[in-house]
DNA sequence: GGTTCCATGTAACGTGTTACATGATTTT
DNA sequence: AAAATCATGTAACACGTTACATGGAACC
């Protein structure tokens, strides 16, 4: 279902898949890229439940433009969804799976080398979110809209740095251990 | 393909379906709870795919259990699962595009009801992470055993820790820009 | 006799990805 | 003439959830 929210937040103007598909690549790239399939069916299944209307539209390049927007039905759905509660979705980390099972295995070695690499990728991820907090702080310096703009991608930068402080924890006990208890090796 | 992995994972010894999903909810339930429905058709799978074997066996209790065990294949699976690269899969928080979309409207009444709802949320589940991670150190206090079982199970706190700070700051910052701003309102 | 636990599954649906088809227009 | 961009879609597959069917054994 959150595509469909998600779409009906972005057409606050009339838009066609194609823009759909754009405004994910330009405003919530580091959450979400839907593909263009997807929007599309998706946008054809809304219409037929009456949350969207559509109309063709001569393009000044390609092929004609079917252009969307919400009806009052879909008005109210989108403010349905920004007033309902908030959704934590299960995060099902498949790397967390990796390290339990590792972890199994009580490799003090093994587990140091995984972790070393998680951290690692944790931090190219951290990387390419502050050059896109950069982005967004450069171009509305200094206004509210910084606040707002950012406010998502915030929680990302903060996540990403408690993931990659837990490494280095994990990393820091692994190595007493090691020393510790050769025998474990 | 988690899945999949997963199942390798937990079946150090043999066991069928119904053991699994047992696994699934005593050791792996934070961050997974995988449905009896997918798991029976997932090991069907696995077994034409070779990566397990399985016999039959009278049950002492109910109906016969089809008990499964790795394959050398599935061994080999395991390991390569382990010993390959981390998995970071993408979030897609649902929760972070309702806040994007509630954010555009730069509404800062509408704002602030939203996130503190989230962060009774985000706490809620701290509090369900912290009984967890109680049960875990009382059953094996001072061994070398709670480094390694609580691995996973401590990056979700520290996740969850982090996102309740940053609750709180977007807050703090949101009651300044109100105090500042009031036309806003 | 009813509830709970053991145990395996089927069917339908919802969501998401990958690969491909089609064809126009603009830029190099 | 080739490549990039605009624009919409179909088909097949993979993954996951929900609801339901079936039936035995143990416990109260």
């Amino acid at each position: 279902m959150a595509l469909r929210n998600v779409i009906l937040g972005f057409l606050e103007e009339p838009a066609s898949g194609y823009d759909i598909k754009q405004s994910f690549e330009h405003s919530l790239s580091h959450i979400w890229a839907a593909e263009s399939s997807q929007i599309y069916g998706t946008l054809r299944a809304m219409e037929k439940e009456g949350l969207l209307a559509s109309e063709t539209e001569k393009s000044n390049r390609g092929p004609d433009r079917r252009v969307y927007r919400r009806t009052l039905q879909g008005d109210k759905a989108l403010e349905e969804w920004l007033a309902g509660d908030p959704e934590l979705s299960p995060e099902r980390l498949s790397v967390l799976c990796q390290i339990h099972f590792l972890s199994r295995a009580r490799d003090p070695r093994k587990t140091t080398v995984f972790l070393e690499r998680v951290r690692d990728s944790f931090i190219e991820r951290l990387r390419e979110y502050e050059a896109l907090r950069a982005e967004e702080g450069k171009a509305k310096e200094g206004t509210v809209d910084v606040f707002f703009d950012t406010l998502a991608l915030d929680l990302g930068l903060k996540t990403l740095q408690a993931r990659i402080e837990w490494c280095e924890e994990a990393l820091s006990r692994l190595a007493a251990l090691d020393g510790a208890d050769p025998a474990n090796a």
